[in-house]
DNA sequence: ATTAGGG
DNA sequence: CCCTAAT
């Protein structure tokens, strides 16, 4: 956890370059001190390592020459710390403030988010139309002018002292605030006035602080500035959450949450809530390198493509309405906000997504189709009591590939191109319980593979995978129970009814080659473990017990059945049981049975070109495994099922052409 | 208990 | 997949 660095350096200290290399705006009463300390992950604050200073000055230096932000901050700050998480983020905390620092700061951090919002105004020019982007970009441009105008020093003074705060701890609270100079926030409008109001948002953005210490009335400035529109709600807290978070905001570069929240930046703030403000610490990543910052968030935001672009879309309206209203507006929103305390940011995401795959947000499913394949509604698994877990059925090549909601996943990642192909095929299957667990882009890419080289390629490929576990189905003649998964995609989760829930599914499946020790418990025999609680019986008005709903044919499966048949011979449905679907507990002999029948339906119905969609949403089952499924039935139909011969010769014959495991 | 078929 | 009749 590397929390790692905190900055604190003095100014005639360690750090002095920094400071030096700055001129001053401005004679400073207080000499700026820069303390470099070392966040731990409990938030406390530890001195740095003479290392950890030496990491960082050259961060400031390159700073100061790129971006003024976090140079300037140091400069205006009486104190500053930068920390940087685990995560590599950097947060920026402001304690102390001088004044003459804070026009600085202020223009750097301007400059900042001025980058960020052309950023954001372009992409959205880009995937939105034209009309949408517009309200960013007007209130950027409204702040820049406030800014541009330059603002009289004597305003500065109180600007300071409202920064003039100290933070006790990361937790956040800043106790020790000075009391900002009464004149300090001028309702006036001239251009002073303005500016120090502007500047006070910032120095609110450097971190709450001092937020508590200003009245109502100022608060109301600083909400004006921050929003461009004034405000009737009384409450202190909403509004000081309302102005620290938009700042806040309009800083967050990380993710790919950045576009909406940059939307709200201004307006989804108001509006409601949901969202983006969750995250209210200042997190700026790697200032020093603002290229990559950008480069970051253009990638992310076109990575989450899709539902995100919904979701601006959506912002946007409800901005526009947004603006138009005054007080109502305001009030509610005031409540939700009030009721909201910041979540985490790490959470953010993940959270989103969750609530989407709850939801049933149809997003997600177009996110799926976006990827161009067959899909079924996300089906609950029966007992939804027992388990939250949410199953995709996805279609492929005819069979049924189950597919854990990966919503969350698919947001971390870009949704295609071969490395993520493979990266997920790596990471990808897992068999449990007899099922077979594909990230999406492994299955896709398999999928692909299927359709390109046919059966032979793709099959060793999924064999090979799931061999690696040995797990594979028809070999199945069990694994022995230790048999540990390597692979992670987190499967167990999903279809272990039995299993302990683990509460969310984690989708978040990392090609991180691990040893499962979570499935290591549950799994240790599928077929036993799956036999009763995997099939979600539910009783029949007749008082039988009858499997509820159906289990999708995975294409594995598909693949061990044919190869069974040819192995035994149709008809020997027990026998083939026996000998591929050990470990599908949930097959029964009759399924099987079932299945082949469908198969061989599909098999002879219209000879389906290559693509066939056979039934729409669905793909289409592989031509070579129906050529093999035909193939397989004429050798049937020549050599009846006589247990004793056809065994024989279907088995050898068939197996060698399938090259199968 | 298994199979074959219909629904 | 379920249900059943037939083995």
């Amino acid at each position: 956890m590397g929390p790692v660095t905190g900055i604190d350096h003095n100014d005639d200290g360690k750090l002095d370059k920094s400071s030096s290399a700055l001129p001053p705006r401005k004679q400073i009463a207080n000499p700026v001190v820069y303390k470099l300390v070392r966040v731990e992950g409990d938030g406390r604050l530890v001195p740095a390592t003479d290392d950890e200073v030496m990491e960082v000055e050259g961060f400031l230096e390159c700073d100061n020459s790129e971006m003024r932000v976090v140079a300037d901050n140091g400069q205006s700050l009486e104190c500053i710390s930068i920390e940087r998480s685990s995560s590599g983020k950097l947060r920026l905390e402001c304690s102390k403030g001088t004044a003459e620092a804070d026009l600085g700061k202020l223009n750097s951090k301007l400059q900042y988010i001025e980058q960020i919002l052309q950023k954001v105004k372009h992409e959205e020019k880009l995937r939105l139309s034209c009309g949408a982007s517009q309200f960013s970009a007007d209130k950027f441009h409204v702040m820049d002018g406030k800014i541009q105008s330059d603002p009289p020093d004597q305003e500065i003074p109180s600007v300071a002292s409202s920064l003039n705060c100290t933070r006790s701890n990361q937790s956040g609270s800043f106790d020790q605030c000075s009391r900002p100079s009464e004149g300090a926030v001028e309702s006036g409008s001239s251009a002073p006035a303005v500016y120090s109001k502007l500047k006070r948002d910032f120095s609110m953005f450097e971190g709450e602080i001092c937020l508590d210490k200003l009245s109502i009335r100022e608060l109301h400035e600083l909400f004006k500035v921050t929003f461009g529109r004034e405000t009737t709600v009384k409450d202190k807290q909403w509004l000081k959450r309302r102005i620290a978070i938009s700042l806040t905001n309009s800083c967050d570069v990380s993710a790919t949450t950045f576009i909406v929240k940059d939307n709200k930046f201004v307006r989804k703030c108001e509006d409601s809530s949901e969202n983006g403000n969750a995250e209210a610490s200042i997190t700026l990543e790697n200032m020093p390198a603002e290229e990559d910052v950008n480069f970051k968030d253009s990638s992310a935001a076109e990575d989450s493509g899709f539902e995100d672009n919904l979701v601006v879309a959506e912002t946007r309206l409800g901005n526009h309405n947004m603006e138009h209203k005054s007080g109502s507006g305001d009030h509610q929103s005031e409540q939700r906000a009030a009721k909201r305390i910041r979540k985490p940011t790490k959470r953010y995401i993940e959270e989103l997504s969750e609530n989407e795959s709850r939801d049933h947000h149809p997003r997600l499913l177009g996110s799926n189709k976006n990827i161009g394949i067959g899909y079924t509604k996300p089906a609950r698994n029966a007992s939804s009591e027992m388990r939250t877990s949410i199953t995709r059925l996805d279609t492929l090549g005819g069979c049924c590939i189950q597919i854990p909601c990966v919503s969350r996943v698919r947001k971390s990642y870009p949704r295609r191109n071969m490395t993520s192909l493979m990266w997920c095929l790596c990471t990808a299957a897992v068999v449990e319980a007899g099922y077979i667990f594909l990230e999406m882009e492994a299955a896709i890419f398999l999928f692909q593979i299927f359709l390109q080289t046919g059966m032979g390629e793709a099959e060793k490929l999924a064999n090979r995978v799931l061999g690696e576990h040995g797990l594979h189905g028809s070999n199945s003649d069990n694994k022995s129970p230790d048999k540990v998964l390597k692979l992670t995609s987190t499967p167990g989760k999903f279809h272990q009814p039995s299993a302990p829930e683990p509460g969310k599914e984690q989708c978040a499946v990392k090609c991180t080659i691990e040893v499962q020790q979570e499935l290591k418990p549950k799994q240790t025999d599928p077929s036993s473990r799956t036999s009763d609680d995997d099939i979600t019986t539910v009783p029949t008005a007749k008082g039988g017990m009858r499997r509820k709903h159906h289990r999708a044919w995975t294409l594995v499966e598909v693949m061990n059945l044919v190869e069974g048949v040819s192995q035994c011979g149709a008809g020997r449905w027990s026998e083939i049981k026996r000998l591929s679907f050990s470990s599908y507990s949930y097959r029964t002999s009759v399924d099987l049975k079932d299945k082949w029948r469908n198969l061989l339906k599909a098999s002879y119905a219209p000879a389906d070109d290559g693509m066939n969609s056979r039934k729409h949403g669905t793909i289409p089952i592989p031509e070579s495994i129906l050529a093999r499924v035909r193939e397989l039935a004429e050798m049937n139909l020549q050599v009846p099922p006589n247990l004793s011969s056809s065994k024989l010769t279907t088995g050898n014959v068939l197996v060698d052409r399938s090259g199968l495991l």
